[in-house]
DNA sequence: GACTAAGCGAGACGGTACGTCGCGTCTTAAA
DNA sequence: TTTAAGACGCGACGTACCGTCTCGCTTAGTC
């Protein structure tokens, strides 16, 4: 079959039969209404059926490309992804955290990713395959970040050294997750601010 | 509905009538069944239907008590949180730390309860009466313990003033569950004891 | 024990003890509610678990006394019937007829009756224990009175010899119920009054 | 609902697209099974739950076509008078009310039928949509027939006229459900003869 | 004037069937 | 070749009543 099919950004550009373009709307479509479902009504009842209803694309076809309500989900939350960067160049290190940090607190409580982590997180903490993809793709992006940032910091003196990368990236992301997930603590820029504040005595030299 | 029946600690509190104790006797085969099919094969086979089936006790007597898998599912976690007691004294808070991290992180790691944490925590994210119950009972308590942490460490010149109890819960637990929900990095002892070393200085005066 | 509690239609009518009366109100109030539920909501929504509920009296009470909700209805629909006496007396076997006819018309059209009797039709048809209590009182009843009936036509003169009760029942009474279960033509006085004008000739000399 | 599907007699019928012949098949086996257990243990234990196990039809399957028990057993009702016709020609109108009468009285007391209008008797009276659809088909037939009996009768001077239809038709069928609904009595041809003897001269000129 | 036993209320329970929802598979016909 | 359409088997849902059972309280009439 066409290789070609996930990576047909070439300059061939005649290789994009008409039914990949149909196969490109038809994706564009469900993933929308997936969103709009999500954002509706919530994780819970985000449904291939009513997707397929909505959108007009037929049950069998989401089927060939998303074995799982799940799947599908983590599709979206993906495409989301996609056009989120994270960006913390700063002046020093002190306000690249608290830029990251801050930047995470606002999607998670400010947009729709936070409902949506909220409804997948048991499955990617559960189904094998879902959190494969999931860690492959936004975790190590999160760890190459950190790293990044760790690097500069140590290098202009302002971290100190021995900085495990994953374990930075517990602290600051996992205090948002929990109360996510479970403490249901109020998030605002505040509170970003000062657990960046509370932990840098932990990270400086 | 009977609130002279749980406060009965009046004189002719010999009332526990057969009632009663036809009731308890069912609840705990229920939690039983229930803790033993989580065992099993995970969260996401827990089946009203399953439980009943294998304990014996009709489908309908289950939703007598618990109005979704979900709330079954949290009566066991807090049954099984019951027995657990987190006792972290210790000679200096450096160890009491470690010993409530690698508590946890044991738990999570090794028991059945991190199983369930995992396919519960959409549903206590989501569903705002679970969020509830959650929250009123473990997580405040959980609170309360570090409270009480921080406030001997300050009083013995360990720890340093100011710090608020949430922030640091967040910052002892969140790691914890973001490993154990997202980004799938292994949990060991050595884990735990890492995780207190890179945070002290962010805790001591 | 007492053994002529059942059976104390004996001189020793002192052995009425106060359980009876106990009883007997009981009993009142089952049925009465009963019959407020049939009138209510008809005869599908009939239960036994909502007798005892309007009725204040128990679930098992009500057991003890009707093997099921049938076994109830027909209860009310006899103790109904014992109000009712058909009377039929009147100058000429036309007259009579006519008087029964409509009647029973009435009682069916008009009453709680007809709706018991179209609820209950189905049971009595198929449960050869109400139909044997049914057939014994209330249809052995109506072909004592059509027997009644025809000897004194007879013996006037206005109705021919050789007519079968049970026949002459059978064209009294089918056509209102066949209308009342089946048919669903309305019923009126002067169906009733037509009815007996056509079925005349067939039962004079 | 589907008046395309069974009126397709259009030039362009050839359009039985392989979904409806799916469907024809299933309603079949639907149709078969229920007529079974009709016949084997009475309208009493017809349950959904039991004609799909054993039709191999899924339960949902079958609630796409019939709303309730109800309405699958009037399907089997209607199916079975799909067979059945009448036919009441015959010399003299004696003759052919008595053909109609003991065909209903066979119908009623030997086969199936009478079984199942015993069960049905009670939702078809209660139940409106239900009763709607059992006059429009099978009651509407009848008058039908009976008019055309009578017309016949009336042209050869057989019978008199100004005769109702519909009081005919009570007249005809209300003693035979009479018998099988309530009294018990039996049935049997000499029952359906001697009928049709006592009623004639109410007919005759 | 306390005792005894029938009648009763309360309600937990195992069970059956209900009617609904969504799953994931499959077949067909049109684009 | 891909798709829309949709019938289907399946499994679980959560609900409503069923009929049974056990438990103590009430309530007469008896001793």
């Amino acid at each position: 079959m066409n290789d070609a099919d996930t990576a047909d950004g070439g300059p061939a550009g005649a290789t994009a039969s008409g039914h990949q373009k149909r196969r490109a709307r038809t994706e564009r479509v469900v993933l929308d209404t997936t969103r709009e479902l999500l954002a509706g009504s919530g994780f819970g009842s985000l449904t291939i059926e009513r997707v397929a209803e909505r959108s007009g694309v037929a049950k069998s076809t989401i089927y060939r490309r998303y074995r799982s309500r799940n799947d599908l989900a983590l599709a979206v939350l993906l495409d989301m992804l996609g056009d989120v960067s994270t960006l913390p160049y700063a002046e020093d290190s002190r306000a690249e955290l608290t830029r990251m940090v801050n930047r995470t607190v606002d999607l998670m409580s400010n947009s729709l990713l936070g409902r949506i982590m909220q409804g997948l997180v048991s499955e990617v903490a559960a189904d094998v395959e879902l959190a494969k993809t999931y860690r492959e793709t936004v975790v190590a992006k999160r760890v190459r970040e950190v790293t990044a940032l760790v690097d500069r910091g140590v290098e202009r003196g302002e971290l100190r050294e021995g900085l495990e990368p994953e374990l930075v990236t517990d602290l600051l992301l996992g205090p948002i997750y929990y109360r996510l997930f479970l403490s249901g603590e109020p998030m605002d820029e505040g509170f970003g601010t000062r657990l960046v504040s509370t932990l840098l005595p932990a990270f400086t030299p």
